[in-house]
DNA sequence: TTTTGAGTTGTTCGA
DNA sequence: GTCGAACAACTCAAA
């Protein structure tokens, strides 16, 4: 009998970048069919276009997902681990399992949409219920439109839209246990993914800047809330200070959502910190709109002039770039902070794109790379969409002729240089404002034997010229 | 259809 | 030392 088979059969929810049991909506549907739940998360490296992530993203991953892993087992879900293509995987837990619905949360990116659409319609035909819920972002790209064009591609009419379009639903608590008797099904071993990184282990630095999991994110918040968040709008350009949230990589992967951020600085005061704080998730939602419609954004510039651009090949200054031996001080501390933690501060990413793009003009992709491999928070629609921004190819772009001074910039931004002397060793003792200008004639006493610090690797007038002639050219 | 107002984050130069 | 202007137009979004 169908009925009686079916009253037995069981939910999958398949688990992507949501990796949280609050706030699910995915998550909490599933259980309110008081039938079994099978979790399950898929390590896919093959679907057509999907971007395999970064070595920093792997070092989270593994530790995420221990955490879901155990969350959910209080929930009596078991948490099962595959590898291989989506749709292949998905398919087969769902005959193991005997399931006869499959739950998740949707995803935007052009790929994992595609991946996405076209398991839903062969699951459907194969008379599986399919249900996918609204949770990694406020406002879903396709409910902003401008009148006039398919899409938004200035980030304050966007943001204006979406604050005057129904307002983000609220939270969900976390859900009830479910059913008991899930089946038991077989998985890989998260050890034998080996995201953590062995031969050498790089990752002590992450270890002990972060903790990767909904409990750490929940915390980073609350500290956030209770501290930051009320100076956010003037302390928040300062590197040395923990003056931002520092929830981006928990967003990243869903171990927090935008819904509970929002819900919990929306209820300060209007028109304060708190506003300016939301315009920062608004422009991850406005990365996400654009990604949306934007397949190769990390590939293409959104300004098809600059498919013409001469970028420089300059392998030797991409290096010294990478490993934070330029020479300019917040140029180095930035670099090394991303080395050291998979982070680094908001202003100084775009000093240190600025700098790449613009003064070395080196190309763009070459340097989102490189933060794609290195930061814990890569996200595959901030991180180009931030890149493009800077070289000043992308959607509402930083006109060409802004080009960061990393020296003017230090002084400005990190005026007693707390965050060049914590990232820059050779740089500890340096005396007051020398630390911004340790070349100078004026520095004398601080020549690169002496300190083990590099002499700069560009002359800053001569880049700047050279720049501004090939961005007038375009 | 045409018009209009507006647009994340700067730097440099010269008065 | 401070301050305003130049740096460039162009495109987007909405009326």
């Amino acid at each position: 009998m169908v009925s009686d088979l079916s009253a037995n059969r069981c939910s999958i929810v398949w688990f992507r970048d949501d990796l949280r049991v609050s706030d699910n909506p995915a998550l909490t549907a599933a259980i309110a069919r008081d039938r079994p739940v099978v979790g399950l998360f898929v390590l896919d490296e093959e679907s057509d276009g999907l971007r395999p992530i970064g070595a920093a993203s792997r070092w989270w991953l593994n530790t995420s997902i221990e955490g879901l892993a155990r969350e959910l087992l209080r929930l009596n879900i078991p948490l099962i681990l595959r590898r291989g293509r989506a749709d292949a995987v998905v398919n087969d837990i769902v005959v193991a399992a005997g399931a006869d619905a499959v739950f998740w949360n949707r995803r935007y990116g052009p790929a994992e949409r595609a991946v996405d659409a076209s398991l839903k319609e062969s699951l459907t035909a194969a008379g599986i219920i399919v249900e996918s819920h609204a949770a990694s972002l406020l406002f879903e790209p396709w409910t902003l439109k401008p009148a006039t064009a398919p899409y938004y591609r200035v980030f304050t009419p966007f943001w204006r839209a979406a604050l005057g379009s129904a307002p983000p639903r609220r939270p969900l608590p976390v859900p009830k246990q479910a059913t008991q008797g899930a089946p038991r099904l077989s998985g890989a071993r998260l050890a034998d993914w080996r995201l953590h990184p062995t031969s050498p282990d790089w990752s002590g630095g992450l270890e002990a800047t972060w903790t990767p999991g909904e409990a750490g994110a929940r915390t980073r918040l609350d500290a956030f809330l209770s501290g930051g968040i009320g100076s956010y709008a003037t302390e928040r350009d300062r590197p040395a200070l923990a003056a931002t949230s520092r929830l981006s990589p928990h967003l990243r992967f869903g171990e927090i959502s935008p819904h509970q951020v929002w819900h919990a600085a929306a209820s300060r005061p209007p028109g304060g910190d708190g506003d300016k704080f939301l315009s920062e998730i608004g422009w991850r939602e406005f990365c996400w709109h654009l990604h949306y419609h934007l397949p190769d954004l990390a590939g293409r510039a959104f300004n098809p002039r600059f498919e013409a651009f001469p970028w420089r090949s300059d392998p030797a200054a991409l290096t010294a770039w990478q490993r934070g031996e330029t020479g300019y001080p917040i140029i180095d501390a930035g670099m090394r902070e991303l080395w050291h933690t998979g982070w680094m501060h908001n202003r100084v990413r775009m000093l240190t794109a600025s700098f790449l793009a613009k003064t070395l003009m080196i190309d763009w992709r070459l340097g989102e790379a490189w933060f794609w491999d290195t930061l814990v928070d890569a996200d595959p629609a901030n991180n180009p969409a931030g890149w493009q921004w800077v070289a000043g190819c992308g959607a509402d772009a930083a006109p060409y002729f802004r080009i960061f001074n990393p020296v003017l910039q230090a002084e400005k931004f990190d005026p007693d240089g707390a965050y060049i002397r914590r990232w820059v060793p050779a740089l500890r003792a340096a005396p007051g404002k020398t630390v911004h200008r340790p070349q100078a004639p004026s520095s004398a006493g601080l020549l690169d034997a002496e300190t083990g610090y590099a002499p700069p690797i560009v002359d800053l007038q001569v880049a700047r010229q050279r720049a501004l002639a090939a961005f007038k050219a375009l």
